[in-house]
DNA sequence: GCGAGCGTAAACCGATCGGTTTCTTCGGGC
DNA sequence: GCCCGAAGAAACCGATCGGTTTACGCTCGC
């Protein structure tokens, strides 16, 4: 079933990925058959119609977006470091040209359509990202880790959308508003390393 | 020269701006005019391009949307309350169905493209609001008003990216989010009353 | 009453949309 | 050698895109 190189299946979903993220949801199928090497005969073999597509795309770009700014599973950092590292990578990457905001946000915020199944895709991929703070908040000591993780969430997209807007770099404005929100929230204060208050040193 | 109803180009600007904003800008011309009661000719003869409908749509609207948010130019409240009001009106404002996020984001970020003319609207209309938060945040004694005024944006537009990638009301992330950055930046605590450093009573 | 001018509806333009179909080419199993 | 199925190229479908033009009607000033 599978060819030896990567699948019209898989390559598609790869250009639909790039071209949506670069071009919005709105680019044409041809130009994503061709920029994938796959004719549209192909592609609605595999996808009933360009909605499926888009939600399908979504569905296997959002993994390795996220891995993007998740830190690796186990390292020696503290619950906070790995919080904040989200945001330095943020910081990184939204410096970028290329560089056009959350993919799960701006898709949702294109297709303005609950419903659409890439609504669904891109919900869920924003809950990872929300479950991830929501872990290390808790394993940090915050008073509220659901809380402090969706807090977490919205400076994140917040951060993404400005960086759009404004097109030019979040120059910390993102890690300073993470870092304030943690320190509130675990009742750390600037100058602290924000070690765990459920593991005491 | 302006007729004693409103003038086709002031209709054209409000089916727009409605229409975009619901739809987003890859609405169509035809149904725009038909929206606005207004032939497509008189459409060209008032704008050149549709890009240039967009971005004037979004300047007519602009001060229209932020003054949703933005407190009376006077009134008895501090400025931390001032802060404040701009976000119990996100939360209330982000409840709607038919809300679908910061329109100056949903713009940009729809169009992808910082060298468009809404663009540049866009940009300058989010200023406004920073410009706000900033006034307040300096007699509210913020350690760094600017540096607050630029996380209170951040909060606001990742708050109506959340409420629209999620669907669900904000119940109280926002104000509670904007509330302890404006409380950490001023030395405040969540008891307290949030009176300006600079003006003691 | 009558002509001038404006704005309407609607046809029209080439291009592209999402989606379908036809035809051809190629490759692998018998 | 032969044949069958998969996939590519491209024509085709009706609809719509942004944008232009034609032709008609309505309301003015006179």
């Amino acid at each position: 079933m599978n060819t030896v190189r990567a699948s019209s299946r898989d390559r598609l979903l790869d250009a639909a990925a790039e071209l949506f993220y670069s071009g919005g949801v709105h680019v044409g199928v041809q130009a994503l058959c061709a920029a994938a090497g796959v004719s549209k005969r192909s592609m609605y073999q595999e996808f009933a119609t360009k909605d499926e597509l888009v939600a399908a795309s979504l569905e296997r770009s959002g993994p390795r977006y996220n891995a993007l700014f998740l830190p690796e599973e186990a390292d020696e950092r503290t619950p906070r470091e790995r919080i904040l590292h989200v945001f330095e990578r943020l910081e990184a990457r939204s410096g970028s040209d290329r560089y056009r905001g959350c993919p799960f946000v701006s898709t949702a915020m294109e297709l303005k359509d609950i419903t659409h199944p890439a609504s669904d895709v891109a919900r869920r991929f924003k809950q990872q990202l929300t479950d991830f703070f929501e872990q290390q908040a808790g394993l940090a000591g915050a008073a509220d880790p659901a809380l402090l993780a969706r807090q977490l969430t919205v400076v994140f997209d917040g951060a993404g959308a400005r960086a759009v807007v404004s097109g030019k770099p979040l120059a910390g404005l993102a890690l300073a508003t993470a870092t304030t929100l943690v320190d509130a929230a675990t009742g750390g204060s600037s100058g602290e390393t924000g070690r765990p208050r459920l593991s005491p040193g």
